[in-house]
DNA sequence: CACGAAGTTGACCAGATGGTCAACATTTTT
DNA sequence: AAAAATGTTGACCATCTGGTCAACTTCGTG
């Protein structure tokens, strides 16, 4: 199991492909290694580590097999890669939470950050989803340590606000999940909401979705 | 598209393959196709269509390749059966929703069911979502045929049941996605759960998820 | 038990896939 | 402008994958 290296990190070992290089990178770096990790994610999203092929890949980010593969020497390079960008961008709107704000604000600015990640980065959820669905063979370390660290700081803040009696007083981990499951899905499940709601259009239906989610959740989580 | 039929219409076309037969299955036939399915419910949850092989799916099923491929003729065929056997497992629950019954009862037996697939079926929910996130290519028929006359009819009975003020008045199609994706996320993401929460078996994870998970969407769905 | 039907498999094939490499092209540096 | 470094690719290779087939074994039934 190759462990997720942080982008900042030196290359464990030689390496001749360009995107591990620590040094200055070209011009032409940066905008080939941008394209084919957009591409990546197109492909990866969509059909999964096994089933993505590097050549659609190639495809995808406008490009050569072999020119892709000079900047990324293997697919699960290019796997890795993509996934941490998604994991980066999956978190932050988590760390984002205050513990010194006023609690339904802070979740309903939470519960509207990850369903506004749900309508600008469908892909990189259903990457992410993906990954997990599959045993999160490459991101386990992850999970287990740095997102396991934050949701514990971020259970003890809600557990803080229920014992202020701002919110009930329910396992603060069920209510993260029930956050999580309720923004994601519409990415993730979007070809099945489509499928059920043929008229509206994705946009549409997330904007509809706010209203729900946020009188639900805040009418559930809040005291009286 | 292969359209999915239900395993009772007979082949649309000659088939030597044993389990698309309509007549007489023998014994044999029965006990192998069974292993195929369970084998192959397996492999492509974890690795969605594409990613399963089918060496995979009969090492799981414990037979040879030519020996699965004499009951199912082609991977999509096998992926088929699986994805219709599991499609209804899926629906059933949500089919059993009572207009006539008492609605703060019926959500809560809707939920509990649906947390309670996710305890049993994980594989099934798996396999279902995976193929919904790689854009539902299989089943789209279904779910904007028989998935969306179905969604259409439970919302009717949420709606009669807001214009009689027992339950809020929001889009019944989005209180409706939010059961799906917090009662479902316990199977899919099973793998994230585990690493946030080491400590607990999965059995227990479900067990805690049933108060919050209740407790939240009930009081946000009932009228104080 | 005999005979046809059903079930099983090793060997095989064509195409797809991840990855390499030598030769060539372009860009950057001196 | 020449040299060095960086970037690009067609052709190629080993392996994997879905699927076939002829030969063989086992099963059900009169």
């Amino acid at each position: 199991m190759t462990p997720l290296r942080s982008a900042s990190e030196p290359p464990p070992s030689p390496d001749t492909a360009r995107a591990s290089q620590t040094k200055k990178r070209t011009r032409i770096q940066a905008e080939k290694e941008a394209r084919i990790l957009d591409g990546a994610l197109e492909v990866f999203s969509r059909y999964g580590y096994r089933g993505a092929t590097v050549d659609q890949i190639a495809a995808a980010a406008g490009m050569s097999k072999p020119n892709l593969l000079y900047y990324f020497r293997r697919k699960h390079d290019i796997y890795l890669a993509v996934l941490r960008r998604t994991l980066a961008m999956w978190l932050q709107p988590f760390e984002e939470i205050d513990a010194a704000g006023d609690p339904a604000e802070e979740l309903s600015k939470y519960i509207a950050k990850k369903l506004e990640f749900s309508r600008t980065n469908p892909q990189e959820s259903r990457l992410f989803a993906s990954e997990i669905i599959q045993g999160a063979p490459q991101i386990q370390g992850v999970l287990g340590g740095e997102l396991r660290a934050l949701v514990e700081r971020k259970a003890s803040v809600l557990k803080t606000w229920a014992a202020a009696g701002k919110i009930i007083d329910v396992d603060p981990c069920h209510l993260i999940f029930m956050i999580w499951a309720t923004t994601q899905h519409y990415a993730d499940f979007a070809s099945q909401i489509e499928a059920i709601l043929p008229d509206r259009s994705k946009d549409d239906v997330i904007d509809e979705a706010y209203g729900p989610l946020t009188s639900v959740l805040l009418r559930g989580l809040l005291p009286r």
